[in-house]
DNA sequence: GTCTTATAATCAAGATACTTGATTTTGAAG
DNA sequence: CTTCAAAATCAAGTATCTTGATTATAAGAC
């Protein structure tokens, strides 16, 4: 199966450069806020979810318990995000991002919203529905491997 | 201009989902591997283009040089990875990954190689053109900002 | 050519962040 | 209601990161 056509490779090339690049704009945002690698990334995530738990975002960072609760701690103290009781949970608290953050980052990302938006807009439905299939196909791949590799098989 | 279409939502929440899980996946081989997050980020890059840069692999993890010898030292001496004399450049050095990384990820990355490949065969030329063009416009406006941010106008 | 400035990588010292293991509180299961 | 599991926190020890200095080489100015 040697035989990958031209079509074929030039989706996986563009599907690896868009993943460099979210990290490279990532660091680039982090940086301009002053923040570390690991505090970037969660508030990435916090910026996509606004509401999540320590518990998921210590494992979208890939980081311990201990540690997201210090790095929760630096966040509340440089206002990024607040503690709020988990009222489904009283054992846990949720993790909602700040109006600062929103407001600090916003001048960074407007104009990517923008880009994207009007990128999106220049596609017809069809179209759209078959990046969205792949996309989403794609994404529950690596959902199913991300799982084999935690609980291996056997 | 809040009159979004629905497919055009959907096709950024596709994104930003296969954002998120390729950052897990990440973490769970990097854990496997018993690697921290930095060290496994940089293979993860070197996995794809094969040959780096300390200075490269720097700006990709957002580390400072200091710390990326550190980081290079420490793959070196896990044997992931090994240092080459820069041809082009006496200063510097090439980075490339080691077969010893390429075989220990192999299993746990191979199901999920041949599932993304079914699923790439399983569109057409056109549709595919689709799709890569399509990243690779959302990829562009990526990077555009990125530059934005660490060198703004003015 | 030679001088100057910039870039690549490294190193050591000090600061920061992370892991581990224990603890508290609450939820879920038997 | 008893026991075990899960969520978050904390303190101590370890690992990693940043800063600033250093060496070697490249690139540009004159």
């Amino acid at each position: 199966m040697n035989s990958k056509k031209d079509s074929e490779k030039q989706v996986i090339i563009a599907a690896r450069e868009n993943g460099i690049s979210s990290v490279l704009f990532r660091n680039a945002i982090g940086r301009k806020l002053g923040l570390n690698i690991t505090d970037s990334e969660c508030l990435s995530l916090l910026s996509i979810k606004g509401i999540s738990t320590p518990t998921e975002l210590a494992h979208y960072t890939g980081l311990t318990t201990g540690s997201t609760t210090a790095m929760l701690d630096r966040l509340e103290k440089a206002e990024f995000i607040r503690r709020m009781p988990n009222p489904k949970d009283r054992r846990g608290v949720l993790i909602e991002i700040n109006k600062q953050y929103t407001e600090t980052v916003g001048p960074f990302i407007a104009g990517l919203q923008k880009a994207q938006n009007e990128l999106i807009a220049s596609y017809s439905d069809k179209e759209l529905e078959t990046i969205t299939d792949f996309l989403t196909r794609f994404t529950n791949n690596v959902k199913e491997c991300t799982k084999t590799v935690i609980y291996p098989v056997r």
